[in-house]
DNA sequence: AATCATAAAATTGTATACAATATTTTCGGT
DNA sequence: ACCGAAAATATTGTATACAATTTTATGATT
């Protein structure tokens, strides 16, 4: 039989947190209390506390003196940024990656795919945003640029976070064909195509999103509730 | 009189390890015990074990299970890696920081080639090489994109450990002439000139750099030293 | 009832103690 | 003298204990 595995390391209670953030399981401001997480993973607080720097330092939680660890609220420029930053990274890699795709990759990537389609159909939305990332990280692993990978994958995962904070009402997150066009254009190592579709893809993930300056932090109450009877 | 400090923290101590790193004051490979770090800093090893994470999540130190930490030795394909990506990200960033310049940001450029020039002259390369790292970054942080700017950090920090690996022998790192342009340059927020001026810069670094593969290990002693006397 | 000061509880920050794992030294055999 | 095994030492990994700080609860005063 496999051996048992008894121990957990910090980094995969890192792991685990970090999923659970991406998928939605806790918010954006969640308190992670290190009693709590100690409780859950069964060790002390030491390596949660490993954790969480490690989660900080991806700039996943935030870390406030004497305070805690929250869940990173990324402001409104740190999201258009980090969108900015994966448009410059991501349609570059994408066309590197077409270069040295492989069968093998490929099966793997149909296979994303369609976890990602069987997410949806149960209507796990949280699985299939953390499937979506998982495909964009496949990619830029395909480029074989592990350096500039670290920071797409680092970009992916506070992608998540803007998700749960500035996704439109409305919008549909139907990443199915754009990712199925992708596949296609990695497959027959179409680098320029890739490169395009995964701009426009991006272009597309932004739309879905809200980013308009919030309204200016109204000074009187009057401006926005007056005028009621007049 | 200003408040005595008698607290260190984590971060700080990072920080010293880090910018001791960058001046070469302890090369590629050098242990970096805790008990010995705690003593130095006078703190337990509490907080030197989480400097030193912090310092393995930005690849300056590699930690080894069970075996202790260790200043970073990055391989030729991460050495490459590393100045793709900065040609990648800064020559647009200098564009970018071209267009928000200054007359403050202007002075205080001109006071980091200054004080480059300084230690040059006082043949104190770890500190003009400090130095030199600095005045990249404080380029990138003109351009006002924390994110992007983050990532350049994280590559100028790798990049000294690389210089300390792999530069040429010969190689004088004379980077005022390049340095003074590219402040010229951003003074007249020439943001095309500026970009320009930041890849050749880039493409100077490498070149003082060997990056050829090693010679392949030599399976056979023989290969290497047979033939003494014949 | 609302507010402030104070006290109690809970939580994080740091140091220390012990366990697990490496590294070095010692020492017997060849 | 030169290995190799085993003990001794040193170092890292984790848990716990205590200190510092924040948060919550309490209660007196207006």
């Amino acid at each position: 039989m496999p051996a048992l595995k008894t121990t957990i390391t910090a980094r995969e209670i890192g792991k685990a947190i970090a999923k659970a953030i991406h998928e939605h399981k806790v918010l954006p401001g969640t308190k992670l209390g290190e009693d709590e997480l100690s409780e859950i993973y069964g060790v002390s607080r030491t390596l949660v506390r490993s954790a969480l720097q490690g989660l900080s330092h991806e700039l996943l939680v935030d870390i406030q003196p004497n305070r805690g660890a929250f869940v990173a609220k990324p402001s409104l420029r740190e999201a258009r940024e980090i969108f900015e930053a994966r448009a410059l990274l991501e349609p570059r890699t994408a066309r590197s990656a077409a270069l040295r795709m492989t069968k093998d990759a490929a099966r793997r990537l149909q296979t994303h795919i369609d976890d990602e389609h069987e997410a949806l159909a149960q209507n796990d939305i949280g699985k299939a945003l953390w499937l979506s990332g998982v495909f964009h990280i496949e990619i830029s692993r395909l480029a074989d640029q592990a350096t500039i990978g670290r920071f797409i994958e680092s970009l992916i995962a506070r992608s998540s976070l803007i998700i749960a904070l500035y996704r439109k009402r409305d919008s549909a997150l139907c990443e199915k064909h754009a990712h199925h066009a992708l596949l296609e254009a990695l497959s027959q190592k179409d680098g320029a195509r890739a490169e395009e579709l995964m701009q426009s893809h991006l272009v597309d993930l932004v739309s879905a999103l809200d980013l308009r300056e919030k309204v200016s932090n109204p000074t009187k109450l009057k401006d926005v509730l007056g005028g009621w009877g007049a």
